[in-house]
DNA sequence: GCCGGTAACTTACCATGGGTAACTTAGCGG
DNA sequence: CCGCTAAGTTACCCATGGTAAGTTACCGGC
């Protein structure tokens, strides 16, 4: 109700900015910026317009202007996230030398990208619920990504056994990545380590097989 | 509005049941039934507690006497399904010979599991942003589970190791499965194998290694 | 420098649906 | 047959997603 004039976020110098105007593309990045962190904060679903407008500094109705929906912004959110990803883990995959320094350069890249996005990633995997038609997407994005790359690696293999592995790399990674979130003391060169250990080499030399002959 | 009498759920046999009494446990049971169907159908999210209601033949307020809210409601639906997984994989794995016999048993199960139950299916893996909590700790206690098998299999490994390649398994499974959901051609059989191909054998042996000497 | 038009923005409101207080009644034990 | 208890209902509150109508800041033209 009360619009604290320290709240009032970036402006210019002092004043609590009676109504400035900003350009639509501008205002955008604004709300996409406040929306990431609102819905990471609180859930997407306790998460109230009112409360995003706050934080631009604007009222709800400009929020509908821009997005159309909650649902509409959420997805905005997830979109931009999207794209970032690609370029990251491409760009990682691209600078390798053969097959195993692929999957570890692209999935440590993968690691290293949530660490430095802390928000957006919590918005995908723990509040993802109402998008979850636009998350599948970046899954699948990365699938046919990595579904591509193996199929260069392993001509011999069929599509379909090739799509199956890269389900299980990107599975793979998503679950390492919640697991670090919850335990620190593990590093994105260890969550790495441990994908690697059963993609690349497999468990089956690992064990003991001493019953098993 | 209008509550047709050929929508009045189970009952006995004809009349529109002028507010008949049921015992507690039976009436939880049959609201749980009717919310894992309706989230299921419309989303959590666009699923109205009143909709619940209406198919189980009751009204609101008997929900939250119940389960307390909506959430407490979706909760108790994750609940249930996790104990049933519990049961239905770990059966699977003890009677398997071996450790390799032991993986393909319990990730078969797994995959038949959500065959049978494909609205419990579809309530965990799509709509369960608002129980992230109860979903995450489903997949705690599968890991849990699979880690424990890993380290009987091989004792030499380290606990935070065995727990990484369990985190590996459980988030590979969980996308296959989703994956066979979207492409019904994709049997759990050939899930299994996949998941196999990278957790025990590994890709080092299938690649062309002929351009990295 | 002033003026008008447009697009950004606000105020004030509606409607849906989660949640609850107060009352009603089925069904069982005595 | 009576009355007590717990199952169930009606009628309501209010937070929040969403919108219609009015207001004002800025830009370009004169």
């Amino acid at each position: 109700m009360e619009r604290s004039a320290a709240s009032t976020p970036a402006s210019s110098s002092s004043a609590p900015s009676p109504r400035r105007r900003v350009a639509r593309a501008e205002r955008e990045r604004q709300i996409l910026d406040a929306a990431v962190a609102v819905f990471a904060e609180r859930g997407y679903a306790n998460a109230s317009m009112d409360a995003v407008a706050e934080r631009v500094g604007v009222t709800k109705p400009v929020l509908y202007t821009h997005f159309g929906s909650k649902e509409g912004l959420l997805l905005a959110c997830v979109s931009r996230a999207r794209t970032e990803l690609l370029e990251v883990t491409s760009e990682a995959a691209f600078a390798a030398e053969g097959p195993e320094d692929m999957l570890r350069r692209g999935t440590l890249a993968f690691f290293r990208f949530l660490d430095e996005r802390a928000p957006a990633f919590t918005l995908l995997y723990s509040e993802a619920s109402i998008a979850a038609e636009a998350v599948e997407a970046i899954r699948a994005q990365q699938t046919d990504f990595i579904a591509g790359l193996l199929g260069v690696a392993a001509p011999a293999a069929d599509p379909l056994r090739l799509q199956g592995w890269a389900q299980v790399i990107v599975g793979a990674c998503e679950r390492l990545a919640v697991w670090r979130k919850r335990d620190p003391r593990v590093t994105a060169e260890q969550a790495t380590e441990y994908l690697m250990d059963l993609a690349w080499s497999g468990l089956a030399g690992r064990t003991d097989r001493s019953r098993d002959p």
